[in-house]
DNA sequence: ATGAAAGCGCTAACAA
DNA sequence: TTGTTAGCGCTTTCAT
């Protein structure tokens, strides 16, 4: 056991050379009919296959791609951790997964660390990245996608959901439905999603003459936003939101338990509720959120389109930008305006 | 751009041989102190990384674990990836994660995947695998923990909860309830993990001399779900249970939901219902699913524990077979017996 | 189309 | 402790 069946005790066994089975076993190479049926004979009886290893560190190109993930708690996460996942498998790649949660704020660390598996290619899955490591990266000849943050740096290639136009339907939805007391309840302060989706918002409230009335930090995560819900509503009842706004999903859904079971009010009658993903968990009957849409499939597929265009080709490859459009989901947990259409 | 440094490039600047940087970068070796600051000076100019490829290699040790996952709706998974990718990364190790979705039935093609990557063990979360795939594995010299899945084969190592145990509680605990119709929704029935619950159900259910109302498979999947409800539900009235027990969590919150909002049943009040794994989404106030908790923390521990030590000490190392204890965690959507305790 | 030979970047004896 | 020397399993010229 544990015996190593190489390419060379093929090349014996069909008796030819150890290259004639590297080209039998190499996409582009030519090889005589012959060869290959005498290669793939001896392959099959011997248990042989390629170590994409070895091919790795003489061709330079692993076929690996680095994903940094945060936390796995919002259910947008696993979505597309799979779908990107797939996708890749489907150009014939694979993901060696980093989460970031661990060493929080030391992403530095983790970029080494991915670099020295000398993956072919780098996805940032809503990780915030210093501009000078992602130049590091590119200097060393590998590309970087940002997923679901935008950066301001020109030299990056980021996909994201256009944050800005849909938070801003948001805005104008709200408004539109005639709430007075307009809520928001933040990302973390350091994300461009929060930044963005944030003005979108504030942009879509000042078009109908309104604006925010007041507004809590949840930082997208389950504590965060317990404590802003509390700050939010633990004030006399003139000062209560009458609708809420969140900046994912994630949060919304807590949001509403919270409303809901711990202080008995009613959806969307006493408060409207709106998030931000449209997250699988938010068709969920018990919620029926009202939300952005972020198009998983579409952002995904650009994601991996620029991601290979700059791997396969990258001397012409230039940075890409895409904020991908983003529509409202009408669902039940916001008062929806008389006449509102689309 | 693109520049790869090498060893011999900073061996070449800090005026020592190449295998000094080797020995420098290698944990267990020696080199004077004069050595080493010389080669991390010139290392860090340069900025030099170790190729773990390369490594990889000539040592036999790629320091990657495959993990091969379901689909990730369950929300049982991405918690248990994060968990296990963690755990990993804590040991120097990194995930390469090959999505079973993709190519149903066909493990067999993936673990040649896999293997040609030449990971240095496979963890198999919740996928059945047929035994003489896993014996090849091992045969190549590649150990297999099977995560969540038990396999009656006696060469291979899995970790899973006492499946057969926590569902007998919830069998005993539905009879103690004073429930007449009681209900179960199937998963898989490939699956182990069903299987053994199923068996564990009906055994909590005859001690208390009961036994199944009715039956329907949900497969572990949302569509499967959705129509094992209605086949359960669209019957007269006096043939409708009054309690049902989901094999997990994912299917009880689909079926709380429909039967809440599409059959206007009251939990618990009319309907009891149980589920299985203690997901995250399970603890939420809008479910407050009464449920049996898979420990994945502990799960996790043993998976990895495990699987390190074939890695570490092959020879040495014998199948183990972890089955840990999963407690009911009563919450609030199925009926609590008088006096219940523990 | 094929084999010989020269590496890819690294580790691991082996001498010194 | 160090440098020298073989490889690891593979791809890729280069002749043939």
């Amino acid at each position: 056991m544990g015996e190593r069946v190489t390419a060379q005790m093929v090349a014996e066994r069909a008796g030819v050379s150890q290259s004639a089975v590297s080209r039998v076993f190499t996409p582009g190479a030519s090889a005589s009919l012959k060869t290959v049926e005498k290669v793939r004979k001896a392959a099959t009886e011997l248990g042989y296959r390629p170590n994409v290893l070895a091919r790795a560190v003489v061709s330079g190109r692993s076929r690996m791609i680095g994903l940094v993930v945060p936390y796995m708690e919002n259910h947008f996460f696993p979505d597309v951790l799979e779908r990107l996942s797939n996708a890749l498998q489907d150009e014939g790649y694979h993901v060696l997964i980093f989460m970031a949660s661990r060493t929080l704020g030391d992403i530095d660390q983790v970029l080494e660390e991915i670099l020295s598996y000398q993956v072919d290619g780098i996805i940032m899955a809503s990780v915030a990245m210093s501009s000078d490591i992602a130049l590091r990266c590119q200097a060393q000849g590998v590309p970087v996608v940002l997923f679901n943050r935008a950066q301001d740096l020109d030299g990056l290639t980021w996909v994201t959901s256009d944050n800005f136009g849909g938070a801003r339907q948001v805005g104008r939805f709200l408004a539109a439905g005639g709430h007075d007391r307009i809520g928001y309840i933040a990302g973390w302060e350091g994300a461009s999603t929060q930044r963005d989706r944030e003005a979108g918002f504030r942009a879509g409230l000042a078009e109908a003459g309104r604006e925010l009335f007041c507004r809590a930090v949840g930082n997208f995560r389950n504590e965060g936003t317990v404590r802003a819900v509390r700050t939010l509503f633990d004030v006399p009842p003139e000062r209560k939101p009458d609708a809420v706004f969140a900046a994912s999903d994630h949060m919304a859904l807590i949001v509403m338990d919270i409303l809901r079971y711990e202080l008995g009010l009613r959806i969307p009658e006493d408060v409207s509720v709106i998030g931000y993903d449209d997250a699988p968990t938010a068709a969920w009957l018990s919620y029926s959120l009202t939300t952005v849409r972020q198009r998983v499939n579409l952002m995904v597929e650009e994601t991996v389109g620029a991601l290979l265009e700059s791997i396969e080709t990258p001397q012409t490859t230039k940075p890409r930008h895409v904020a991908i459009d983003s529509p409202l989901i009408v669902r039940k947990s916001a008062r929806v305006p008389k006449g509102w259409t689309t």
